[in-house]
DNA sequence: ATCAGGCGACAACCATCGGTTGTCACCTAA
DNA sequence: TTAGGTGACAACCGATGGTTGTCGCCTGAT
């Protein structure tokens, strides 16, 4: 006969509460589920384990005798998923759009938490990330997530950062104290990499009419201002947190009237990795002491193809479950 | 998340015949249901544990890692059944050396409290109680214990008995108030059995320079009796509160200067069936009671094959624990 | 290449289990 | 006596876990 560790489980808790209401919140289930399991688990062993009352239940001597083999019967069960889950090995993690400083976002919210064991994986873009996801190479990801997504994967919003534009110090615009973004219509868009590929920056150019653009390699920070500053007609976008050295032939100016909002989300596959709750919430509370996830639709600009994500982070706020929604241990 | 243990089960014996059908069938389960078993188990892990293939299955790393700890919940879990369940079952007490009347002893010890639940053995000597202790035929045994003992069984001094002399009515000595054992040393000692297989009547004749004997079957307590009365040379030993029918062809004389002390122990293995402290608690009660323990080296003596007994008395009154002490309940 | 046999999985079915909500019997304190 | 708290019963329903029947795949022999 093999005990269904549910019903012992029921029984530890209860044990310990002396009270079924109370140990079956804990479990997340009604006084009734829990009343029931703990009948089934008597039925089964033939014994009764508690005697009721009125204020509560008394373990009974049978009930004594089995409260510690029973706990430890729960502990090797535990022990037997975390070996087959190897729940001690890192959460391996992979980070896109390296120019706008990704990892600060997840160091940040990682600085607060000792549990959280986190492996930086190799750096790819969205498209070969989500592609390492879906074949297990890593465990988590994080930059903007943005359409097409391949099914089975699971993201969540957990910043919204405003955009600078970003100008050669020769700009017309550069002394400005804040531009609204068709201001920058007859200025020409310098883009590391190809337009169409860079999702962010395209719908930007489309939504506020700029005509002109300008691409080179994405060879990090430094070959990018230089870029910028080689053209005085040439602007980019930044998030506004990403750390510049000081240099005088930039300039960083807000954007306003809208505030364009660069969307960064977590992304993982199915319940994800033992850590993934913890990683998530981490953000999440980050993301409460910080207001990175304040939007404003009058004051502020997201891409049509950040509202996926944004509408990830609003049916999680209304308290429904979302699907493959890491727990937290 | 908690373990099916019949999922795990079907797994362990799966992994162990690496065939579903005949892990199934030790399980007397279709393989379908097994495989099934096998099935949710690896969904509810989120791991692949067997690679299916046309000959039978092989383990994945994952299933490797599960194997173990698997097996300990399902050991744990067995325990935790035991715990709940095996007290309610009697205690199996086999006795030996029935021409002593044992169970006068234990009667006796048992008859004080209500919560003993004692189920006689079969009867057998020291050797097959021991066998049978050690195959979990019976929970404890009760007798006089000497070496050889075979490991990984505990034994408890809870009587030393005073011997007397016994005689047929018409022996020389028979009208003596008292008798020295030397006085015997020309007498017939009276064996019901071969000698050199009654460890107390051998030691005894060593030590008092009996040398002659004469061996019967035993056939019980009439039978040694009328054996005895067939010769008027002869002598045999028998505890002193050995209830006998009054007969006048025999007579029972105590033995002093020095008395034999015959030594009676429990004997069980590991910490023994739940109810094993409360039977030792209760020959100890009754110990006290009677003064059964006492012994005084000047006035008493006891064989070498008794010493073990003794020394495992002194030590537990020593206040020290004794290994495989059971716990009484 | 074909056939036969073995193996595990899928499909359909059905009884049992395990959760929910609603309600009730019992107990205790005021 | 009343009010409030506690655990169990009843009805309902979806999930689980077993069965039988069947199929797809694999391997070895011919």
């Amino acid at each position: 006969m093999d005990l269904d560790l549910a019903q012992v489980r029921a029984f530890v808790l209860a044990a310990e509460e002396l009270h079924f209401g109370q140990a079956a919140e804990k479990l997340s289930i009604s006084q009734q589920a829990l009343s029931k399991r703990i009948a089934r688990l008597e039925s089964r062993l033939g014994m009764q384990l508690f005697d009721r009352g009125g204020q509560g239940v008394r373990l009974t001597e049978a009930g004594h005798r089995f409260l510690e083999p029973a706990g430890q019967a729960l502990a090797a069960a535990d022990l037997a998923v975390a070996a087959v889950l190897d729940v001690h090995r890192p959460l391996r993690i992979d980070v896109w759009g390296h120019l706008y400083a990704p990892m600060r976002t997840v160091a940040q919210a990682a600085a607060r938490t000792s549990e959280l064991r986190l492996e930086l994986g190799h750096g790819r873009d969205l498209p070969s990330a989500a592609a390492a996801l879906l074949h297990a190479d890593i465990d988590a990801a994080f930059g903007r997530v943005h359409p097409p997504l391949p099914a089975g994967l699971t993201h969540r919003l957990v910043r919204l950062e405003p955009v600078d534009a970003i100008l050669s110090a020769d700009h017309p615009l550069a002394s400005e104290p804040a531009l609204r973004p068709e201001q920058l219509r007859d200025s020409v868009l310098w883009t590391p990499g190809a337009l169409d590929r860079l999702d962010f920056l395209h719908r930007f150019a489309e939504r506020f009419g700029v005509r002109d653009h300008a691409e080179g390699a994405n060879l990090g920070l430094d070959h990018f201002l230089a870029d910028l500053a080689a053209d005085p007609r040439r602007f980019s976008l930044l998030p506004a947190d990403v750390p510049l050295p000081q240099t005088p032939e930039i300039r960083l100016v807000p954007l306003v009237e809208p505030t364009p909002l660069y969307a960064w989300s977590l992304l993982w596959r199915g319940r994800g990795h033992p850590l993934m709750g913890a990683l998530v919430n981490a953000f999440v509370a980050e993301a409460g002491r910080n207001r990175w996830l304040e939007y404003d639709p009058s004051r502020d600009w997201l891409p049509e193809s950040s509202l996926p994500a944004l509408a990830n982070r609003f049916e999680d706020e209304g308290g429904r479950t979302v699907a493959d929604s890491p727990r937290a241990d």
